[in-house]
DNA sequence: CGCGTTTGACCAGCGC
DNA sequence: GCGCTGGTCAAACGCG
């Protein structure tokens, strides 16, 4: 019988999870036969010391040999008693420590790394964001946008301020963790908080072989690392990402395999609505719900919630780094409270914005809804400034192209950071469904180069000086992609 | 027979 | 406290 899948009683793979569970295979490894190469999708740290690794095993081996052990480590005692009483434990204890070591240096070289990483983030960021400014004061020139300036997206609300690659493998777009993208159906979740938002702390984590992993920020970091990473865990949980996109085929392929655990017929929509549960792994929190629009029944909303913890394919790690991507980008920050921040303006309305304002009920979870089906060039992003202080806002919009940015040279690379997540995340949503091509092309041209849009509140802005070599492309005054918070 | 879907029932949260 | 709604469960059912 299958039970809820509440959160808690979830077997979550959190970093420390990793890192323990890798570090005692890795004990075991070394007294059994020395092989660590299973450890290796988890950490690379085991590749470190592989000959160290054979030693040790080695040593193991040799002194149980005859010896009819119970265990390899009964083994190494008795030896050491009878045989070599305190030589070999001290070779042994050397060679640990002299590991330790090595192991501390290799952690600083990679910590310098990241920050030369960091710092050639920064450098190439300056460069896009000044052909951005002067690709939009070109546009204003040639009367683009109304007229209006030309908000930029605040750096600290695109920037995670996490470094970019802290672990031990190749670092990939997930908001993940996610514990929770949850991600709510618009049209059928009402009266909530809608904002657009460009990009707002996109979560860098790995590969999306876990996508878990934006947990593992914590294993190498300090504790204000593991508290942030915590905060954002509980966060992520909670948020949801939402697709737009148009389509007759009942289910959007995304590359996953599902398995439908309930139907109902959601308040204010003919369409009923399906849950599905994600089935590629035992546990994995990751659902869904599918539910075609009441105003448009070409049009299908995929709300996804969590975040897988296995291994996924390409088509489906492409589609789960891009709700994670938006998850993480709404939980940063980047939202604006119906009661409390500005409302919504006609500068950035949401092209289904009466549609939430007939529901009653706000959603229970933070949406962000990516709507694919406003044309070819449907996207731009808003970002506003949270309803609360936030570490990755503090204010300062990039909106003036005639002034320099006061943000330190680290929210700028932090925010080129998030504009490539953001970037890496389109194009995998690309990659993953034919569907988006269209949509989604058009959104990363907007996101590249497209103008910029004023919000009613002047701070807002759209995201500038993307990646390079993207091709760029008018902006319509339309939205396509949406923050709902509650 | 196994697996996935269907569908009514159940539960929790929320507003009145 | 009651009703509404969203979300989930699980037995029944269908299909290959």
């Amino acid at each position: 019988m299958e039970k809820k899948h509440s959160p808690s009683g979830l077997p979550f793979l959190h970093s420390d999870d990793f890192l323990r569970r890798s570090a005692s295979k890795s004990i075991r490894t070394l007294d059994d036969d020395g092989s660590g190469d299973h450890v290796k999708p988890h950490i690379k740290e085991m590749d470190l010391f592989p000959t160290n690794n054979r030693s040790l095993s080695s040593s193991s081996f040799d002194v149980n040999n005859g010896l009819n052990l119970l265990s390899s480590t009964q083994g190494v005692s008795r030896t050491s008693t009878e045989k070599k009483p305190n030589t070999e434990m001290s070779v042994l204890k050397f060679e640990l420590e002299r590991l330790h070591e090595e192991n501390r240096r290799l952690r600083s070289m990679v910590d310098q790394i990241t920050r030369n990483y960091n710092e050639l983030l920064g450098q190439l960021f300056m460069v896009v964001q000044t052909q951005a400014l002067a690709n939009n004061n070109q546009q204003l020139k040639d009367g683009g946008v109304n007229g209006m300036s030309t908000p930029i997206v605040p750096v600290q609300q695109l920037v995670d301020p996490r470094p970019p690659s802290y672990g031990y493998k190749r670092r990939e777009l997930s908001a993940s963790s996610p514990a929770n993208n949850r991600m709510e159906a618009v049209s059928t979740e009402g009266d909530s908080r809608t904002v657009q938002v460009q990009g707002k702390r996109l979560s860098v984590v790995e590969d999306g072989i876990d996508e878990k992993s934006d947990q593992r920020w914590g294993s190498m970091a300090d504790d204000q690392s593991k508290n942030e990473e915590q905060v954002s865990e509980v966060a992520l949980r909670k948020a949801r990402v939402s697709v737009r996109a148009i389509s007759e085929v009942p289910m959007i392929s995304d590359g996953c395999q599902w398995r439908k655990y309930g139907q109902k017929m959601a308040k204010g929509n003919p369409c009923p609505r399906a849950y599905y549960r994600c089935t590629m792994a035992v546990g994995c929190p990751v659902r869904k719900q599918v539910q075609r629009c009441a105003e448009d029944k070409s049009i299908l909303i995929t709300t996804y919630e969590a975040t897988h913890n296995h291994p996924l394919p390409p088509a489906a790690t492409a589609m789960a780094k891009t709700t994670s991507a938006a998850a993480a980008m709404l939980l940063s920050g980047s939202t604006t409270s119906k009661d409390g921040g500005v409302p919504p303006s006609s500068s950035y309305s949401l092209p289904y914005a009466s549609t939430m304002a007939t529901q009653s009920a706000s959603p229970p979870f933070p949406t962000i809804t990516l709507d694919l089906t406003q044309g070819p060039n449907p996207v731009h992003y808003i970002a506003r400034p949270p309803p609360f202080p936030s570490p990755l806002h503090d204010g300062y919009p990039m909106s003036a192209p005639d002034k320099p940015s006061p943000l330190p040279e680290m929210q700028m690379v932090q925010q080129q950071q998030r504009t490539a997540s953001m970037v890496e995340t389109v194009k995998a949503a690309i990659a993953s469904n034919p569907n988006f091509t269209a949509a989604l092309a058009a959104a990363i041209s907007t996101i590249v180069g497209a103008p910029p849009t004023q919000t009613n509140d002047g701070i807002s802005a759209t995201i500038n000086g993307g990646v390079p070599g993207l091709p760029e492309s008018p902006q319509l005054p339309q939205s396509c992609t949406t923050f709902s918070t509650n």
